[in-house]
DNA sequence: GTTGAATATGAATGAACGTTCATTTATTAT
DNA sequence: ATAATAAATGAACGTTCATTCATATTCAAC
Protein backbone atom coordinates (compact mmCIF):
# COMPACT_ATOMS: atom_id res chain seq x y z
CA UNK A 1 0.00 0.00 0.00
CA UNK A 2 2.94 2.28 0.75
CA UNK A 3 4.11 1.70 -2.87
CA UNK A 4 0.57 2.42 -4.58
CA UNK A 5 0.00 5.64 -3.16
CA UNK A 6 3.33 6.83 -2.78
CA UNK A 7 3.45 6.07 -6.42
CA UNK A 8 0.29 8.02 -7.09
CA UNK A 9 1.26 10.78 -4.89
CA UNK A 10 4.70 11.29 -6.66
CA UNK A 11 3.56 11.01 -10.25
CA UNK A 12 0.50 13.74 -9.64
CA UNK A 13 2.40 16.43 -7.52
CA UNK A 14 5.98 15.70 -7.48
CA UNK A 15 8.44 14.29 -4.83
CA UNK A 16 9.27 17.18 -3.30
CA UNK A 17 5.57 18.57 -3.48
CA UNK A 18 4.76 15.42 -1.67
CA UNK A 19 5.01 14.71 2.62
CA UNK A 20 5.29 11.63 4.34
CA UNK A 21 2.74 12.65 6.01
CA UNK A 22 0.45 12.95 2.84
CA UNK A 23 1.74 8.92 1.97
CA UNK A 24 0.73 7.96 5.46
CA UNK A 25 -2.35 9.58 5.81
CA UNK A 26 -2.99 7.91 2.03
CA UNK A 27 -2.51 4.45 3.54
CA UNK A 28 -4.06 4.78 6.72
CA UNK A 29 -1.00 5.05 9.16
CA UNK A 30 0.70 7.63 11.19
CA UNK A 31 4.04 9.01 9.26
CA UNK A 32 6.16 6.50 11.69
CA UNK A 33 4.95 3.88 10.92
CA UNK A 34 6.09 4.15 7.01
CA UNK A 35 10.28 4.27 8.39
CA UNK A 36 9.34 0.15 9.77
CA UNK A 37 9.68 -0.25 5.35
CA UNK A 38 11.58 2.38 3.94
CA UNK A 39 14.59 4.28 5.83
CA UNK A 40 13.45 7.46 4.39
CA UNK A 41 11.96 9.16 2.00
CA UNK A 42 14.96 9.26 -0.71
CA UNK A 43 14.77 5.27 -0.75
CA UNK A 44 11.14 4.69 -1.14
CA UNK A 45 11.83 6.78 -4.20
CA UNK A 46 14.73 4.22 -4.92
CA UNK A 47 12.32 1.43 -4.68
CA UNK A 48 9.68 2.56 -6.81
CA UNK A 49 11.94 3.38 -9.81
CA UNK A 50 14.38 0.75 -9.42
CA UNK A 51 11.73 -1.80 -9.22
CA UNK A 52 10.34 0.22 -11.81
CA UNK A 53 12.96 -0.42 -14.16
CA UNK A 54 13.49 -4.07 -13.25
CA UNK A 55 10.14 -5.08 -14.24
CA UNK A 56 10.56 -3.48 -17.66
CA UNK A 57 13.98 -5.15 -18.02
CA UNK A 58 12.53 -8.34 -17.28
CA UNK A 59 9.63 -7.74 -19.49
CA UNK A 60 11.47 -7.49 -22.47
CA UNK A 61 13.69 -10.69 -22.17
CA UNK A 62 10.56 -12.41 -21.99
CA UNK A 63 9.39 -10.52 -25.01
CA UNK A 64 13.05 -10.96 -26.64
CA UNK A 65 13.29 -14.59 -26.03
CA UNK A 66 9.92 -16.29 -28.50
CA UNK A 67 11.63 -13.31 -31.39
CA UNK A 68 13.35 -14.58 -34.72
CA UNK A 69 16.52 -13.21 -36.33
CA UNK A 70 14.89 -10.78 -38.31
CA UNK A 71 15.83 -7.05 -37.72
CA UNK A 72 12.71 -5.64 -38.58
CA UNK A 73 10.52 -7.46 -37.07
CA UNK A 74 12.15 -7.44 -33.78
CA UNK A 75 12.38 -3.44 -34.38
CA UNK A 76 8.70 -3.49 -35.03
CA UNK A 77 8.41 -6.28 -31.77
CA UNK A 78 10.61 -3.70 -29.96
CA UNK A 79 8.43 -0.38 -30.58
CA UNK A 80 4.72 -2.56 -29.73
CA UNK A 81 6.28 -3.89 -26.34
CA UNK A 82 7.69 -0.56 -25.61
CA UNK A 83 3.88 0.83 -26.14
CA UNK A 84 2.24 -1.53 -24.70
CA UNK A 85 4.29 -1.82 -21.50
CA UNK A 86 4.26 1.84 -20.61
CA UNK A 87 0.96 3.09 -21.82
CA UNK A 88 -0.40 0.52 -19.20
CA UNK A 89 1.99 2.31 -16.25
CA UNK A 90 2.01 6.05 -16.76
CA UNK A 91 2.77 6.75 -13.18
CA UNK A 92 5.47 4.90 -13.13
CA UNK A 93 7.17 6.31 -16.73
CA UNK A 94 6.60 10.04 -15.47
CA UNK A 95 7.98 8.99 -12.14
CA UNK A 96 11.27 7.37 -14.11
CA UNK A 97 11.70 10.80 -16.49
CA UNK A 98 10.56 13.21 -14.28
CA UNK A 99 11.93 12.66 -10.61
CA UNK A 100 15.55 10.74 -11.14
CA UNK A 101 17.19 14.15 -10.00
CA UNK A 102 15.86 13.76 -6.79
CA UNK A 103 17.93 11.04 -6.26
CA UNK A 104 21.61 11.51 -4.80
CA UNK A 105 24.43 10.78 -7.45
CA UNK A 106 24.95 7.27 -6.15
CA UNK A 107 21.05 5.93 -6.47
CA UNK A 108 20.78 7.93 -9.43
CA UNK A 109 23.15 6.19 -11.04
CA UNK A 110 21.92 3.22 -10.99
CA UNK A 111 18.99 4.27 -12.14
CA UNK A 112 21.02 5.39 -15.37
CA UNK A 113 22.78 2.03 -15.54
CA UNK A 114 19.41 0.19 -15.77
CA UNK A 115 18.00 2.74 -18.46
CA UNK A 116 21.17 2.24 -20.23
CA UNK A 117 20.54 -1.68 -20.33
CA UNK A 118 17.41 -0.99 -22.04
CA UNK A 119 18.13 1.50 -24.30
CA UNK A 120 21.15 -1.18 -25.22
CA UNK A 121 18.83 -3.38 -26.65
CA UNK A 122 16.90 -1.31 -28.88
CA UNK A 123 20.24 0.35 -30.25
CA UNK A 124 21.67 -3.25 -30.83
CA UNK A 125 19.28 -4.30 -33.01
CA UNK A 126 19.41 -0.59 -35.05
CA UNK A 127 23.04 -1.91 -35.32
CA UNK A 128 22.20 -5.20 -36.42
CA UNK A 129 19.29 -3.89 -39.00
CA UNK A 130 22.13 -1.33 -40.15
CA UNK A 131 24.65 -4.42 -40.47
CA UNK A 132 22.12 -6.06 -42.62
CA UNK A 133 21.27 -3.42 -44.95
CA UNK A 134 18.02 -3.39 -43.84
CA UNK A 135 18.12 0.25 -41.96
CA UNK A 136 18.85 3.42 -42.77
CA UNK A 137 20.92 4.44 -40.24
CA UNK A 138 23.71 6.64 -39.74
CA UNK A 139 23.68 6.62 -35.92
CA UNK A 140 22.16 4.09 -34.27
CA UNK A 141 22.86 5.57 -31.21
CA UNK A 142 21.08 9.21 -31.62
CA UNK A 143 18.24 6.89 -34.06
CA UNK A 144 17.61 4.77 -30.94
CA UNK A 145 17.15 7.98 -28.32
CA UNK A 146 14.66 9.61 -31.02
CA UNK A 147 12.82 6.35 -31.56
CA UNK A 148 12.87 5.59 -27.56
CA UNK A 149 11.17 9.62 -26.96
CA UNK A 150 9.23 8.98 -29.65
CA UNK A 151 7.52 6.24 -27.93
CA UNK A 152 7.76 7.20 -24.36
CA UNK A 153 5.85 10.28 -25.68
CA UNK A 154 2.45 8.19 -25.94
CA UNK A 155 2.21 9.31 -22.05
CA UNK A 156 1.85 12.47 -22.37
CA UNK A 157 -1.04 12.47 -24.33
CA UNK A 158 -2.61 9.17 -24.24
CA UNK A 159 -5.61 9.16 -21.40
CA UNK A 160 -7.18 5.69 -21.07
CA UNK A 161 -10.85 5.93 -22.82
CA UNK A 162 -10.06 8.31 -25.70
CA UNK A 163 -10.67 8.32 -29.12
CA UNK A 164 -7.98 5.49 -29.82
CA UNK A 165 -7.92 1.73 -28.78
CA UNK A 166 -4.43 0.91 -27.31
CA UNK A 167 -4.25 -1.49 -29.95
CA UNK A 168 -4.72 1.06 -32.81
CA UNK A 169 -2.09 3.37 -30.95
CA UNK A 170 0.52 0.37 -30.87
CA UNK A 171 0.03 -0.11 -34.76
CA UNK A 172 0.41 3.70 -35.40
CA UNK A 173 3.27 4.05 -33.71
CA UNK A 174 5.01 0.64 -34.69
CA UNK A 175 4.40 2.11 -38.41
CA UNK A 176 6.01 5.54 -37.47
CA UNK A 177 9.00 3.50 -36.12
CA UNK A 178 9.81 1.65 -38.63
CA UNK A 179 9.19 4.03 -41.78
CA UNK A 180 11.66 6.11 -39.77
CA UNK A 181 14.38 3.95 -40.35
CA UNK A 182 13.66 2.61 -43.67
CA UNK A 183 12.46 4.34 -47.08
CA UNK A 184 15.75 6.47 -48.63
CA UNK B 1 18.95 38.19 -13.02
CA UNK B 2 15.87 36.75 -11.08
CA UNK B 3 14.83 35.03 -13.73
CA UNK B 4 18.07 33.77 -15.08
CA UNK B 5 18.89 32.26 -11.64
CA UNK B 6 15.64 31.47 -10.85
CA UNK B 7 15.48 29.29 -14.20
CA UNK B 8 18.97 27.78 -13.32
CA UNK B 9 18.06 26.49 -10.28
CA UNK B 10 14.11 25.03 -11.05
CA UNK B 11 15.77 23.26 -13.65
CA UNK B 12 18.74 22.00 -12.00
CA UNK B 13 16.42 20.65 -9.04
CA UNK B 14 12.85 21.09 -9.83
CA UNK B 15 10.79 23.86 -8.33
CA UNK B 16 9.72 22.85 -5.14
CA UNK B 17 13.03 21.57 -3.87
CA UNK B 18 14.26 25.29 -5.05
CA UNK B 19 12.93 27.83 -2.10
CA UNK B 20 13.02 31.92 -2.69
CA UNK B 21 16.43 31.99 -0.57
CA UNK B 22 17.79 29.52 -2.74
CA UNK B 23 17.22 32.04 -5.65
CA UNK B 24 17.72 35.07 -3.39
CA UNK B 25 21.23 33.50 -2.86
CA UNK B 26 22.26 32.52 -6.02
CA UNK B 27 20.97 36.57 -7.46
CA UNK B 28 22.59 38.39 -4.19
CA UNK B 29 19.70 39.51 -2.15
CA UNK B 30 17.99 38.73 0.58
CA UNK B 31 14.54 37.20 -0.41
CA UNK B 32 12.25 39.78 0.47
CA UNK B 33 13.80 41.73 -2.42
CA UNK B 34 12.43 39.55 -4.67
CA UNK B 35 9.04 39.88 -3.73
CA UNK B 36 9.19 43.55 -5.44
CA UNK B 37 9.38 42.08 -8.64
CA UNK B 38 6.86 38.75 -8.56
CA UNK B 39 3.97 38.74 -6.15
CA UNK B 40 4.78 35.35 -5.06
CA UNK B 41 6.90 32.13 -6.07
CA UNK B 42 4.32 30.81 -8.33
CA UNK B 43 3.83 33.75 -10.30
CA UNK B 44 7.76 33.37 -10.58
CA UNK B 45 7.91 30.11 -12.45
CA UNK B 46 4.90 31.00 -14.35
CA UNK B 47 6.58 34.46 -16.09
CA UNK B 48 9.53 31.89 -17.28
CA UNK B 49 7.40 29.34 -18.39
CA UNK B 50 5.15 31.16 -20.51
CA UNK B 51 7.50 33.86 -21.62
CA UNK B 52 9.69 30.80 -22.44
CA UNK B 53 6.18 29.79 -24.78
CA UNK B 54 5.76 33.31 -26.62
CA UNK B 55 9.16 33.31 -27.34
CA UNK B 56 8.79 30.30 -29.17
CA UNK B 57 6.01 31.05 -30.86
CA UNK B 58 6.93 34.36 -32.18
CA UNK B 59 10.18 32.73 -33.36
CA UNK B 60 8.50 30.21 -34.93
CA UNK B 61 5.56 32.88 -36.80
CA UNK B 62 9.27 34.32 -37.93
CA UNK B 63 10.14 31.51 -39.52
CA UNK B 64 7.08 30.72 -40.68
CA UNK B 65 6.83 33.95 -42.76
CA UNK B 66 9.37 33.25 -45.38
CA UNK B 67 8.58 29.84 -46.03
CA UNK B 68 7.36 27.98 -49.20
CA UNK B 69 3.63 26.56 -49.17
CA UNK B 70 5.21 23.24 -50.45
CA UNK B 71 4.42 21.01 -47.03
CA UNK B 72 7.35 18.48 -47.24
CA UNK B 73 9.70 21.67 -47.24
CA UNK B 74 7.74 23.41 -44.50
CA UNK B 75 7.43 20.43 -42.25
CA UNK B 76 11.55 20.10 -42.87
CA UNK B 77 11.74 23.52 -41.73
CA UNK B 78 9.40 23.60 -38.87
CA UNK B 79 11.80 20.21 -36.94
CA UNK B 80 14.73 21.82 -38.00
CA UNK B 81 13.70 25.31 -36.92
CA UNK B 82 12.23 23.00 -33.25
CA UNK B 83 15.44 21.26 -33.01
CA UNK B 84 17.28 24.50 -33.39
CA UNK B 85 15.23 26.63 -30.73
CA UNK B 86 15.02 23.53 -28.18
CA UNK B 87 18.75 22.82 -28.16
CA UNK B 88 19.68 26.23 -27.72
CA UNK B 89 17.33 26.02 -24.28
CA UNK B 90 17.79 23.05 -22.23
CA UNK B 91 16.58 24.70 -19.07
CA UNK B 92 13.61 26.56 -19.79
CA UNK B 93 12.45 22.91 -22.15
CA UNK B 94 13.01 21.02 -19.24
CA UNK B 95 11.33 23.63 -17.05
CA UNK B 96 8.33 23.75 -19.78
CA UNK B 97 7.86 19.99 -19.37
CA UNK B 98 8.12 18.82 -15.76
CA UNK B 99 6.83 22.18 -13.52
CA UNK B 100 3.38 22.43 -15.32
CA UNK B 101 1.95 20.65 -12.45
CA UNK B 102 3.32 22.41 -9.75
CA UNK B 103 0.69 25.33 -11.82
CA UNK B 104 -2.31 26.11 -9.97
CA UNK B 105 -5.37 25.12 -12.59
CA UNK B 106 -6.01 28.25 -14.23
CA UNK B 107 -2.02 29.43 -15.32
CA UNK B 108 -1.26 25.68 -15.91
CA UNK B 109 -5.05 26.35 -18.36
CA UNK B 110 -3.18 29.16 -20.24
CA UNK B 111 0.52 27.30 -20.95
CA UNK B 112 -1.42 24.31 -22.18
CA UNK B 113 -3.26 26.74 -24.31
CA UNK B 114 -0.07 28.38 -25.87
CA UNK B 115 1.85 24.80 -26.27
CA UNK B 116 -1.61 23.75 -28.43
CA UNK B 117 -1.07 26.98 -30.42
CA UNK B 118 2.46 25.71 -30.97
CA UNK B 119 1.16 21.91 -31.80
CA UNK B 120 -1.31 23.48 -34.07
CA UNK B 121 1.39 24.79 -36.20
CA UNK B 122 2.72 21.48 -36.96
CA UNK B 123 -0.47 19.51 -37.42
CA UNK B 124 -1.75 22.18 -40.15
CA UNK B 125 1.32 21.43 -42.09
CA UNK B 126 0.68 17.37 -41.67
CA UNK B 127 -3.06 17.91 -42.75
CA UNK B 128 -1.39 20.10 -45.64
CA UNK B 129 0.85 17.46 -46.52
CA UNK B 130 -1.87 14.71 -46.15
CA UNK B 131 -3.86 16.22 -48.42
CA UNK B 132 -2.17 16.84 -50.92
CA UNK B 133 -0.62 12.91 -50.89
CA UNK B 134 2.51 14.41 -49.61
CA UNK B 135 2.42 12.18 -46.53
CA UNK B 136 1.38 9.20 -45.18
CA UNK B 137 -0.50 10.13 -42.00
CA UNK B 138 -3.89 8.61 -41.38
CA UNK B 139 -3.71 10.78 -37.77
CA UNK B 140 -2.11 14.03 -37.82
CA UNK B 141 -3.23 14.83 -33.73
CA UNK B 142 -0.87 12.06 -33.13
CA UNK B 143 1.43 12.12 -36.00
CA UNK B 144 2.17 15.92 -34.22
CA UNK B 145 2.21 14.18 -30.90
CA UNK B 146 5.09 11.66 -32.15
CA UNK B 147 7.19 14.34 -33.85
CA UNK B 148 7.22 16.61 -31.38
CA UNK B 149 8.17 14.37 -28.60
CA UNK B 150 11.17 13.03 -30.43
CA UNK B 151 12.44 16.08 -31.46
CA UNK B 152 12.23 17.46 -27.85
CA UNK B 153 13.79 13.93 -26.86
CA UNK B 154 17.11 15.95 -27.74
CA UNK B 155 17.18 17.46 -24.91
CA UNK B 156 17.42 14.55 -22.91
CA UNK B 157 20.98 13.47 -24.16
CA UNK B 158 22.20 16.24 -26.28
CA UNK B 159 25.25 18.09 -23.96
CA UNK B 160 27.07 20.67 -25.83
CA UNK B 161 30.85 19.96 -26.75
CA UNK B 162 29.38 16.33 -27.59
CA UNK B 163 30.39 14.18 -30.56
CA UNK B 164 27.69 15.60 -33.01
CA UNK B 165 27.15 19.19 -33.49
CA UNK B 166 24.38 20.76 -33.33
CA UNK B 167 24.29 21.45 -37.33
CA UNK B 168 24.49 17.54 -37.63
CA UNK B 169 22.08 17.18 -34.98
CA UNK B 170 19.61 19.38 -36.71
CA UNK B 171 19.69 17.26 -40.19
CA UNK B 172 19.56 14.11 -38.79
CA UNK B 173 16.25 14.82 -36.56
CA UNK B 174 15.05 16.18 -39.95
CA UNK B 175 15.36 13.21 -42.12
CA UNK B 176 14.30 10.93 -39.39
CA UNK B 177 11.25 13.20 -39.15
CA UNK B 178 10.61 13.35 -43.01
CA UNK B 179 11.09 9.48 -43.44
CA UNK B 180 8.41 9.05 -40.84
CA UNK B 181 5.73 10.59 -42.48
CA UNK B 182 6.55 9.18 -45.97
CA UNK B 183 7.86 5.82 -47.60
CA UNK B 184 4.89 3.09 -48.20
C1' DG C 1 -0.12 -19.75 25.81
C1' DT C 2 4.16 -17.78 25.64
C1' DT C 3 7.79 -15.55 23.44
C1' DG C 4 10.13 -12.65 20.30
C1' DA C 5 9.99 -10.18 16.30
C1' DA C 6 7.64 -7.05 13.39
C1' DT C 7 4.89 -3.22 13.04
C1' DA C 8 2.21 0.90 14.55
C1' DT C 9 1.49 4.86 17.53
C1' DG C 10 1.74 9.69 18.54
C1' DA C 11 4.29 13.15 20.28
C1' DA C 12 8.47 15.56 19.79
C1' DT C 13 12.73 17.73 17.46
C1' DG C 14 15.13 21.18 15.01
C1' DA C 15 15.39 22.91 10.54
C1' DA C 16 13.52 24.98 6.54
C1' DC C 17 9.69 26.91 4.16
C1' DG C 18 6.94 31.13 1.74
C1' DT C 19 5.69 35.37 2.85
C1' DT C 20 5.24 39.94 5.39
C1' DC C 21 6.69 44.39 6.88
C1' DA C 22 8.64 48.50 9.07
C1' DT C 23 12.60 50.59 7.84
C1' DT C 24 16.51 52.01 5.06
C1' DT C 25 18.80 52.88 0.75
C1' DA C 26 18.85 53.94 -4.48
C1' DT C 27 17.11 55.83 -8.32
C1' DT C 28 14.47 58.95 -11.12
C1' DA C 29 11.97 63.19 -12.38
C1' DT C 30 11.40 67.89 -11.69
C1' DA D 1 18.28 70.19 -4.39
C1' DT D 2 14.07 68.07 -3.52
C1' DA D 3 10.38 65.12 -3.74
C1' DA D 4 8.49 60.81 -5.18
C1' DT D 5 9.01 56.30 -6.47
C1' DA D 6 11.31 51.90 -6.58
C1' DA D 7 14.03 48.50 -4.54
C1' DA D 8 16.51 46.19 -0.78
C1' DT D 9 17.14 45.02 4.00
C1' DG D 10 16.83 41.82 7.77
C1' DA D 11 14.17 40.14 11.18
C1' DA D 12 10.08 37.91 12.16
C1' DC D 13 5.61 35.06 11.46
C1' DG D 14 3.19 30.75 11.55
C1' DT D 15 3.41 26.47 9.19
C1' DT D 16 5.18 22.36 7.48
C1' DC D 17 8.89 19.33 6.76
C1' DA D 18 11.63 14.57 7.39
C1' DT D 19 12.91 11.99 10.89
C1' DT D 20 13.32 9.95 15.72
C1' DC D 21 11.90 7.29 19.61
C1' DA D 22 9.83 5.39 23.77
C1' DT D 23 5.86 2.92 24.09
C1' DA D 24 2.10 0.01 22.58
C1' DT D 25 0.07 -3.35 19.68
C1' DT D 26 -0.16 -7.19 16.37
C1' DC D 27 1.43 -11.40 14.48
C1' DA D 28 3.74 -15.91 13.73
C1' DA D 29 6.15 -19.86 15.43
C1' DC D 30 6.47 -23.37 18.64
Amino acid sequence: MIRTEALRLFAARGYEAVSMRDIAGAVGVQPGAIYNHFPNKQRLLFALLSEHMARLEAAWAEEAAGLPADPVARLEAFARFHIRFHIERPDEVFLSYMELRALEPELFAQIEAQRRTYEGALKAILEEGAAAGAFTIDDPHVTAMALLAMLTGVNTWYRSGGRLSKAKIENYYAALVLRAVQGV
